[in-house]
DNA sequence: TCAAAACGTTAACAAAAGATAAGGAATTTA
DNA sequence: TAAATTCCTTATCTTTTGTTAACGTTTTGA
């Protein structure tokens, strides 16, 4: 895929968060790179501040955390999925995770620079607040959603809830990435499977 | 406190997310509301929507789940602090959890009406895209730091970082609270202090 | 002020999860 | 294509958590 072809992705999938002009597309688009990350490379890494949003227009990435030795994947980005540490990147602070592609993935880049640009910029600045808004509360949705399913349910439902809304992750991901993203070991997750298998 | 008082605290608390000059603030003001609530009544209940953002100038509240007829506590605001069934107010659809005062609450009200109103006001609109913007990436950095909590620790690990942040949280719910905020059941929890202090 | 309710701890037992290791299937890669 | 690696399951054992109940203390509220 090209740099144009992408753009073409992202600017479709935009409209759910902020609808711009074709003026404001046109100063909006200057300010996109374009990029490609190698499978097992990485996005992000622990210790380095995280200085660049992306949007996945081919791939998919996981976000994962070293705890004695062990990698603990917490969450994954698809295509048309926004990636980025989000906490190192708005804070400027360095990250604690890595975010590694899982495939050769191709993305739009908005440094963080050219999005302090674009608030700054008076024809675009309003747009941007309010994109950034709607992707962060966009955001703050799902982490709710996720925070309540640890306080008020048991991993076994954690997991009939994932089947039942039938997520990407099932196709796509390993099972024992998908059991550290439900806050379990994957010996676990797999005789939670085998208890749904008997019980069913 | 009146509403003038609870303005000022506002006001001041304001400026960590948007910088409105003196005409801005007037506007602003013009669209606050005030409201008490007397301890256990209630800020938002499950199958209503929630239509209003409360910024707490004294008190504090609590967010609960009933489940299986048990109350299951999974946050708390407390002064200086937004309070708000946010994927309710966000989407428009019911919320699902009880936000119960813990104590008499006064609090800042900002009505979603009178939200969209200062979005769409000419002289506002951008500042308030800003102001929603900053709340939302706060709490998004929040959630975020939770759900990774989940991921990567154990109860115990949790509530050590709790202890060792000193949170308000700590002084001010009972440990049944706690308890259910980290996860787990009240009993557990009370092993875990048991633990630690045999250990240390 | 006095009864009721709420709270934290502990105990006992059941259920679930973690840790470790082994084995076989599938996939990767050299 | 052969060797290595990854992945999932299963088994065993340990640790932790959930559940229920009892008890004493503190707080609440009528």
């Amino acid at each position: 895929m090209d740099k144009l072809a992408a753009q073409g992705i992202f600017r479709e999938q935009l409209k759910k968060f902020v609808d711009l002009n074709e003026a404001e597309w046109i100063v909006f688009a200057q300010h996109l790179d374009f990029g490609a990350i190698k499978k097992k490379k990485f996005f992000a890494q622990p210790g380095t501040v995280c200085r660049e949003i992306g949007f996945i227009v081919k791939g998919s990435v996981r976000y994962y955390h070293v705890k004695d030795g062990e990698e603990i994947t917490g969450y994954f980005s698809f295509e048309n999925e926004f990636v980025s540490s989000y906490k190192s990147y708005l804070t400027g602070l360095p990250g604690t995770n890595y975010i590694q592609a899982l495939e050769d993935t191709e993305l739009i880049i908005i440094t963080h620079k050219s999005m302090e640009a674009m608030l700054a910029n008076p024809v675009l600045g309003y747009k941007m607040e309010q994109f950034g808004r709607r992707v962060a509360e966009y955001y703050l949705i799902c982490y709710e959603d996720r925070v309540s399913s640890f306080v008020t349910k048991t991993p076994e439902e954690r997991y009939l809830d994932l089947l039942a809304t039938g997520r990407e992750i099932l196709q796509r991901m390993p099972q024992h990435y998908i059991a550290h993203f439900l806050g379990i070991t994957p010996v676990s997750l797999s005789r939670i499977r085998r208890r749904i298998l008997i019980e069913k």
